[in-house]
DNA sequence: GTACTGATTTTCT
DNA sequence: GAAAATCAGTACC
């Protein structure tokens, strides 16, 4: 099932958590390509690593805006990052994707990427937006409906529940404010996180 | 194996 | 003018 807007409605950390073992979906002209998403991060309120914590400015404004939304930025001048707005609309809250593990469409994420090694493709924020063709364009486009979605396959049989046991939660990447919060969350023993 | 660097643009000080 | 939610390549141990 494609997750409702409702489910992004809900408190950023819980998002984070839940997303987790979730399908990143993008299809465009019939090409498919699909991840599961393994690693997640929280930037929620008062937290001075979240880009609305200073207010709002041209390129955070969607985060400001209704849950179930992309958020997406260009970082360090050349790579893409994705997120998930989360929380009351108008709180500037989201999660961010982190790493993915490629699911369908692989050869179209080897192609988008320039490298063959399936380790690779989608192992870091920058990286599973090249994979999945993401730019600047989806930024403010809804996930519940349109050219991106996400989906939860957990009612479905045979796909594994993620529970408390098999998320590690650890201190975020890459910022240099609010590092010791523990917003960081991935899945235990899965090869396809960015890092340990 | 770890460490450092360049690429490149938006934003805020 | 500096820093930023990064990545790939190179140098060196």
């Amino acid at each position: 099932m494609i997750l409702p807007q409702a489910f992004y409605e809900r408190d950023t950390v819980s998002v984070a958590k839940k997303l987790l073992g979730c399908y990143l979906v993008h299809i465009e002209n019939g090409k498919t390509a699909i991840g599961r998403i393994v690693e997640t991060e929280a930037y929620v309120l008062n937290d001075p690593a979240c880009h609305a914590f200073r207010g709002k400015t041209k390129r955070n404004s969607v985060l400001f805006g209704s849950a179930g939304h992309a958020y997406v930025y260009l970082i360090y001048g050349m790579y893409y990052c994705f997120n998930a707005v989360t929380g009351p609309e108008g709180t500037g809250q989201a999660v961010l994707v982190r790493a993915l593990e490629p699911v369908d469409g692989i050869d179209l994420m080897r192609e988008r990427r320039g490298s063959d090694e399936l380790k690779l493709l989608c192992n870091g924020p920058g990286k599973l937006t090249q994979a999945l063709a993401i730019d600047i364009s989806f930024n403010g486009l809804p996930l519940f409906g349109g050219t991106i979605q996400i989906w939860s396959l957990e009612s479905l049989p045979g796909f594994e529940i993620i529970g408390a046991d098999n998320i590690v939660q650890t201190t975020r990447v890459g910022i240099s404010q609010a590092k010791d919060k523990l917003l960081r969350f991935y899945l235990k023993d899965n090869v396809y996180i960015s890092r340990k």
